[in-house]
DNA sequence: TTCGTACCAAATAAAAATTATCTAAAGGAA
DNA sequence: TTCCTTTAGATAATTTTTATTTGGTACGAA
């Protein structure tokens, strides 16, 4: 369990019930897509409306608090910003599981007990082109 | 130029028209989300509806034809099914660039002329605890 | 304290994206 | 060609996401 409320000020944005509870649901199980979310928040606090929801996972994202998981075919999940690591994924169940090693990718496919079916990386960044364009 | 007709046949999908078309328009660039897609096929089929593009995306997808490339904040892109490969994705200008190598990932990270921001390594498949669910 | 400002939540409303339904037409095999 | 199955197109319906409006609250200055 962290501080969320230090978490929040540290990334200069307000703490609020509403953000903290957000932050809450997801540090239960590392990711949570947005229903999975307002559905817990929203046991706690009935009176929640999922436009807040929607706007604080983006805001808390933008501000590097959140960071969102694309998963292929379903809704974005979203976990607490930290280290870079690996997502299993499974396509069963949909339980995300986190993997941080910093071995070669042939080393981690081969050490997993994980019948691994499709590889995905996506490396996001400032392409040639465009930085070229941001100098200039 | 690939042959649209037989790769279709070959995943037991009906060749017509308009998967053709979404595949040729998928084939210029390698990647294109739904939106790019139906502009690029209505031009030549104005009558073509965008349910067909969807339809047919999942379908082409389900059979094994076409790949989802989930993109952060972004629509999914979709691809034509080859092996796995990188994505070198910019988030200025949102072109994505394959990379296929069998290196390890530091070594791919430091080759790269692309000002990395962040990277998403999702891998799909199994978990332990499905697998023996569907043992048993 | 009393304003004024800024930010935020909630409640709609609105817009955008996706999926479902139904009928006519096209594809593929005999 | 003929038949059967699948698909496309049109439309409606649903779902998802974003925008707008209103009211509340915290904070600082006067």
């Amino acid at each position: 369990m962290q501080n969320f409320v230090e978490l929040l000020k540290a990334h200069g944005l307000k703490s609020t019930f509403q953000r903290v509870q957000i932050l809450e649901a997801i540090s239960i199980c590392g990711h949570k897509d947005i229903d999975e979310i307002y559905n817990d928040v929203v046991k706690l606090h009935p009176t929640i409306s999922l436009a807040t929801v929607y706007k604080n996972l983006i805001i808390m994202k933008d501000n590097g608090v959140l960071c969102e998981v694309s998963v292929s075919g379903k809704k974005s999940k979203y976990e607490i910003k930290k280290e870079d690591h690996l997502h299993l994924i499974c396509t069963h169940c949909g339980s995300i599981e986190d993997f941080t090693l910093e071995a070669s990718f042939d080393k981690i496919v081969n050490l997993q007990d994980f019948e691994l079916q499709k590889k995905e990386i996506n490396l996001y960044g400032i392409c040639t082109k465009c930085h070229s364009q941001k100098a200039s």
